[in-house]
DNA sequence: CGAATTTCTTGATTTAAATCAGGCCTCTAC
DNA sequence: GTAGAGGCCTGATTTAAATCAAGAAATTCG
């Protein structure tokens, strides 16, 4: 379950957990006053068709955004990482269900009080800016990629400062390597990348053989051949 | 070729295309000194990589945004209609190519400009919010629905105040009907729900042999049962 | 107008991924 | 330690959509 604290108004800036306050910096809603909240992994934030009435600013964890169709088919449409921005509703009702991967602290915030202030509205565009952006290059993963290519393109996107986008240069060549730690399941792997759990375990195998991959622990993956890997995205 | 105007500065307000100026009261940005740009079908408004430095808006016609892999595949990510905002780059270069599938009217205006008003930043704000929602929506499409329900799915987005969302109630049940406009290509259309031109054609054709669509010329489609395709969609 | 080109449709076949089914780890709890 | 549960992997088979391959409409153009 959730564990929710609701600090005093103006004891934003001080939560109990130092880190939290750390990577808190990284926005600036905390400063306006924002309720900070925390959440322990696996919990549902908003559900779709709630009430939408606030803003969320993600500032430590991992938070998945899914939707799902009645026959209970589900596909998740976003995977956070600190400092996005979630939660906005076109409507009074959320249109999709946001779920923690992770603990995770969040900051709450009044869409009025952004459009008050003329650098919350420049910081929230350009975050949604990032965020469009990142939904066209989904939109061509879910449209027109192979199945190794969304795994591929995924794993790529969990390596930093590269996203699945750039590509090592030729000097790292075949042996450089990244450790990385998954945060989500095979099932949560595949509603994101519109395919099914076997699909994602068949491809997984498959780069562990030819020896692109290598893992102990079904959560941690070491990417043996970053630069091949990259080539597999369907970018390059 | 793009047929592009530049109107002297504060002309902006008043197109020579009566039409024009109807439909850009849609926005607010024409009032900011915004060029007024007139674009034919099929025209390319930006290219994927070319430097961004401003915002547009779509004042009149329709636009499709749309990315490419190397090898020529394509994903439509985004078909725009008047009001909406486009051109957005997180970098300083355009991530996918923006081309016009009718004849256009849009609106240019400069990020800082909107970042000195207000009111237009809530405009964006909202209008972002409301692209944000589409995209996810598609984002189900793409990674978990049928080709039929694609294609219902797109149907149904092109009728007004419904979006593939809305159903109508039991009271107009089977026998409504609904004409619409294609403006896009079997293969555009192909291209935006992640399907080839022939499954599309195919899933179109069962519609007409199943009575549900009526189609004389390949550009406009009856539909005779709205309610039927709505069910189709796979949301309800 | 008729030729040429493009767009659309339809059929036959292949294939990538889904589905179905069972077994194997890994962790937790007792 | 053993039992149970959940997550993961793998094999066999099916299937939805892609691909391959022609034709048939439209549309453009000389």
């Amino acid at each position: 379950m959730a564990y929710i604290t609701y600090p005093a108004a103006g004891d934003a800036k001080t939560p109990a957990n130092p880190a939290a306050n750390q990577l808190s910096l990284r926005g600036s809603f905390a400063e306006f006053g924002a309720k900070a909240q925390v959440f322990g992994a696996h919990d549902v934030i908003f559900y779709e068709g709630d009430p939408a009435k606030r803003l969320y600013e993600l500032a430590q964890g991992t938070v998945m955004l899914f939707k799902l169709l009645p026959d209970g088919r589900r596909q998740v449409v976003e995977v956070l990482r600190p400092g996005d921005i979630f939660g906005l509703a076109n409507q009074n009702e959320h249109e999709c269900t946001a779920e923690t991967l992770t603990g995770a602290h969040v900051h709450e915030i009044d869409l009025k009080q952004i459009e008050g202030s003329p650098d919350l509205q420049r910081k929230l565009t350009k975050c949604l800016m990032a965020q469009m952006q990142v939904l066209h290059e989904h939109a061509v993963l879910l449209g027109r990629k192979s199945a190794v290519e969304r795994v591929a393109s995924f794993l790529m996107y969990l390596v930093p400062e590269r996203g699945g986008v750039g590509c090592p240069g030729p000097s790292d060549e075949e042996n450089d390597g990244y450790d990385l730690h998954l945060t989500m399941t095979r099932q949560e792997i595949a509603d994101y990348l519109g395919l099914t759990i076997e699909t994602v375990s068949r491809v997984v195998s498959d780069l562990k053989r030819r020896g692109i991959i290598r893992i102990d622990r079904a959560d941690r993956i070491h990417l043996t051949k970053v630069c091949r890997l990259c080539q597999m995205t369907g970018i390059h």
